[in-house]
DNA sequence: CTGTTAGCGCATTCAG
DNA sequence: CTGAATGCGCTAACAG
């Protein structure tokens, strides 16, 4: 079948290019009767606009990067799930790029974006990365970005997040209060957002109850899972006197599990464990695990509500839209899923 | 800062600007120093070819589209993984669609992905899916398409599948050598290729086994989880005699185990489960689930490749180009218990 | 080896 | 209200 075009449209309606375009758009400075006709053979022929060729002479896109580093976290599976909700409500394209926590990757797609492929780009940082030039230069190329969970602040723009510090404080707190001495924490790499604030939560409600604060306590896991239980497994082993975990991230805390498990360690009895997770099922596990739930799905909508506004607008992104979210603390028992 | 393009590259290079686009596509037309010449200059002003151009000049877009009917089902989370990693590996970008087993939405987005957005498309069928018009208007358009794990087979192309028939005879067979006596079978539409196949092996392996086959253990789920669970809870309790459950997707496998739980039926004594799944956490439910595993990112990864290969060449995909991959039974262990 | 020319399909001036 | 003409940035045929 040959492709249909506003050339093929117009020379079967007896038109010009011109006026098929404008009629398709609904301009006002076109006849209804002539809308009503150029819709019709329209229809009829299926015709679908060359969204390229459109794209080159607006100069955008309707489409947006989404930039991870996974999309087998479950928080990542939902924060896509709210983002590709409100990108379909302003009839705009997702673009998913994984950059599997590689600083070098991320580079390499923020760089290509540049090109003009999107025209806003969201984005949760990479664990390996440090250096941020390739985010600057963005501002440069005037391509809007917005945040979300794992952000930088150094880059002016919104960022759409979780209240990290203060689920960090919680999960301490919660140890605390159900008696435990000695609470250790398993992060990623601290030098990502996430993993500093829930950090410094951690460290402030440890002395807010008086606690002296053990560096030996603190684990900064790998991008390794295998390895981390591994690490995990040492640190019980080396401190028989941990009696409570808080894990930063969903893959520490279900590897905890395992290395509790492993090591014949009771939950909760012998060891209390409060890991982030938006897995639903972690409420069959058992013991329960306790947890801390990201409304991802909304941190996902919320940001891309706030690019695709500058986008529309072709305003730039402020640090002052940035939006914090917050998690639950969730004691699970029994609940049905989804 | 102003876009820099081949014009921009032409003036201050003193070149015009197909020279400069031949040395960028290294052609072998062009003198070894002009080469070096742009391409220094293209990368000290960090040049990126715009691609709405080049794919409106070459009528190919570098860019495949994933239709899926959810990302948070793990399934798809690594399937998108294994996706991801063949277009990255042929410089091909990935477009996400969810249709939420919406028909019309999947319809809507294949009808726009016709206007050529994308080079080809990997669509995994909705479940509310029954006319299969807009599908067959992809092969007039010139657009590949591959199924993978939910199909149809009346269209002519590949499909990349695990063995679903085997699955579901193995999975009713493990059932019947525990000794199950009545066993029922949860799935989804049986318009759906997975859903059907599977459920061909649950009755092929009760007649093999010279077992009756009783439509009222067959339980076809909707949509919504939560009536799901309803809907598992009213069998169970309508018909005490099942002792033995095969779940044909993830969704009402995790289902069966809450309605078993909320109705204190005890697993594995009272009641056998077996249940497709690819959330590695199951291995730490208690009591463990026995579970189909399909090895999803390599679904993924086979599916793009075949795609790819058919885009590259400008040829169709066949049928013959199927493949189907094995899955798993796997028989989780409780580690809490050694 | 390099330059000139001609579109890809569409949106948007500027004329009428 | 409609048409003719222009060019978005790039590639490819055709000259030289």
């Amino acid at each position: 079948m040959k492709n249909v075009n506003l050339k093929h449209l117009a020379e079967e309606l007896g038109l010009s290019i011109a006026t098929v375009s404008r009629a398709l758009q609904d301009s006002h400075e076109v006849s209804a009767a002539t809308k009503e006709r150029v819709r019709a053979l329209a229809a009829e022929l299926r015709y679908e606009p060359n969204a390229y060729a459109s794209s080159l002479r607006r100069n955008q896109s309707k489409t947006i990067g989404v930039v991870i580093p996974k999309v087998t976290n479950h928080f990542f599976a939902l924060a896509i799930n709210g983002i590709e909700e409100a990108a379909r409500q302003s009839g705009y394209h997702v673009l998913i790029y994984l950059t599997h926590d590689d600083y070098a990757r991320e580079a390499a797609i923020i760089q290509h974006l540049k090109g003009g492929r999107v025209d806003g780009i969201l984005l949760s940082v990479a664990s390996g990365t440090e250096d941020i030039a390739h985010l600057e230069s963005l501002q440069d190329a005037n391509i809007p970005l917005v945040f979300f969970d794992r952000v930088r602040t150094e880059i002016a723009t919104a960022r759409v997040t979780t209240n990290d510090y203060e689920s960090g404080y919680r999960a301490t707190e919660h140890l605390l209060e159900a008696g435990c001495q000695h609470i250790a924490h398993l992060l990623i790499s601290n030098s990502l957002s996430i993993g500093h604030n829930r950090h410094q939560g951690y460290l402030d409600a440890l002395a807010a109850h008086g606690r002296p604060y053990d560096p030996d306590l603190v684990l900064a896991g790998t991008i390794d899972n295998q390895r981390n239980v591994q690490l995990i497994e040492e640190l019980l082993r080396s401190r028989p006197d941990i009696d409570g975990i808080f894990a930063s991230v969903e893959r520490l805390a279900v590897g905890t599990y395992h290395a509790c498990q492993q090591l014949g360690r009771r939950i909760p009895e012998d060891i209390k464990i409060v890991g982030f997770s938006n897995l639903e099922s972690v409420s069959l596990f058992d013991p329960p695990l306790t947890t801390i739930t990201q409304p991802a799905h909304d941190i996902g909508y919320e940001a891309a509500r706030i690019l695709l506004q500058a986008v529309e607008k072709k305003r730039a992104v402020l640090p002052s839209q940035s939006v914090v979210l917050d998690s639950e603390l969730v004691q699970r028992r029994s609940t049905a899923t989804e």
